[in-house]
DNA sequence: GTCTATATAGCGATAGAC
DNA sequence: GTCTATCGCTATATAGAC
């Protein structure tokens, strides 16, 4: 990692190399982890030369950032578009809502799980890494679709401070983050009895616990006092 | 990393330079990462030499085990002692229960934030990294505590499959580790509405939506059929 | 047990030919 | 845009003196 933060010459134009080195490096992440994915292995796998790497991305950095933009673009949009539609119908429903974010997170983890390895893994490691810069980018692809979601939310549950919501909000986020990431720990210590193959079955399960802690009785003011 | 998986001579016994060694490693490791901290980097902190490590630990994993073994350790006693303490009274809340089993993490949270800085992103890192050798001991390390936890519940939670139970109990492990992991997140985007300083504050919260998940409604039988 | 010195290897980045 | 060759650096691990 360099101290060089621009974008590159051809940030966005398509090219058959850039892809492939795409396509290569997030595989490797996934496997090795970022640190642990070399450039000589990526541009090996992509049938690149080793300085093509700086030659697109500038550095290994803007590697890491491109696949990781890659990938939350579309996540993002299709979370958006799926609260567009919840919300059309007569302003939606808390349990429509949470589909909506939640949704298009499971299926990527189910269908990235058939591909290039569990990109929703990887996703987590970067929020769990001491890299702030990294941590700072990615908080960024998520920003925008909370600041459509918690006022949709704060709509449905008017009864709920602002304070109040964002903590349950990030309660229930964390279920979903621990699900995404560590699913396969649960399908392990449950020897099976819980899988993760069906999305939405998984789905179910997860919006009917978050529903019920964002329903949960509010004792907002007056915190409890202890002994 | 060295293939080298067996423990070393002097696994247990004190030593100056050992103890110093576990200080400077896991603030190294916190602050840079399991990667990031070199061996240079920690027995220099140590003021200790570089072959140090390789005496005592046998080789740098070794040293991340020992590392997180010597936190670990004394968080599921403390976990288990306040179990134990709970089932006393009569059998115990499903909320005493919870807050046995989430207290001190929390707790261990906020004392080391004061301290070497905060070990626990730096748990939950590991379970987010690809080598699995490492989340597996990381594992073996909760697993008893949880072989107390799970049947007390499900004791308190009749209700509930064993299969129900899992999930449920995965979805609020989720949002606990969020919380350990990732609160500075939440600090930052409520824009300081949302304060970690307190943990019990804090446990409050936590604890009222784990419970509000446990016990939503079960719909067990006959997962739902989709369009 | 602790030190110095070094072996061995891998890394990201870049210069410059084509 | 792609290549080769290489610079400059860091890493872990270890041998052998004290």
């Amino acid at each position: 990692m360099n101290p060089t933060p621009e974008t590159h010459p051809t940030p966005t134009q398509p090219s058959q190399t850039r892809d492939a080195l795409l396509d290569a490096a997030e595989a490797l992440f996934v496997e090795h982890g970022l640190e642990g994915a070399s450039l000589r292995a990526i541009t090996q796998r992509a049938g690149a030369n080793l300085a093509a790497v700086n030659y697109h991305f500038g550095s290994k950095e803007g590697l890491v950032r491109a696949v990781f933009h890659r990938r939350l673009g579309p996540l993002q949009a299709e979370r958006l578009r799926l609260l567009d539609e919840e919300e059309a119908l007569d302003g939606g429903t808390l349990e429509g809502v949470l589909r909506a974010f939640i949704g298009p997170a499971l299926r990527m983890k189910a269908a990235s799980n058939a591909g290039p390895g569990d990109v929703s893994q990887l996703i987590g490691r970067i929020f769990h890494e001491p890299n702030d810069e990294l941590r700072t980018m990615l908080f960024a692809e998520f920003a925008p679709s909370l600041q459509r979601f918690l006022p949709a939310l704060q709509r449905l549950l008017p009864e709920l401070s602002r304070e109040e919501l964002l903590w349950r909000f990030h309660f229930g986020v964390g279920a979903m983050s621990q699900t995404l990431s560590c699913g396969s720990m649960l399908e392990r210590f449950s020897e099976g009895r819980c899988s993760m193959a069906n999305p939405e079955e998984v789905l179910d399960r997860l919006v009917r616990f978050f529903v019920a802690g964002l329903r949960s009785p509010a004792s907002d003011p007056g915190p409890t006092v202890h002994s």
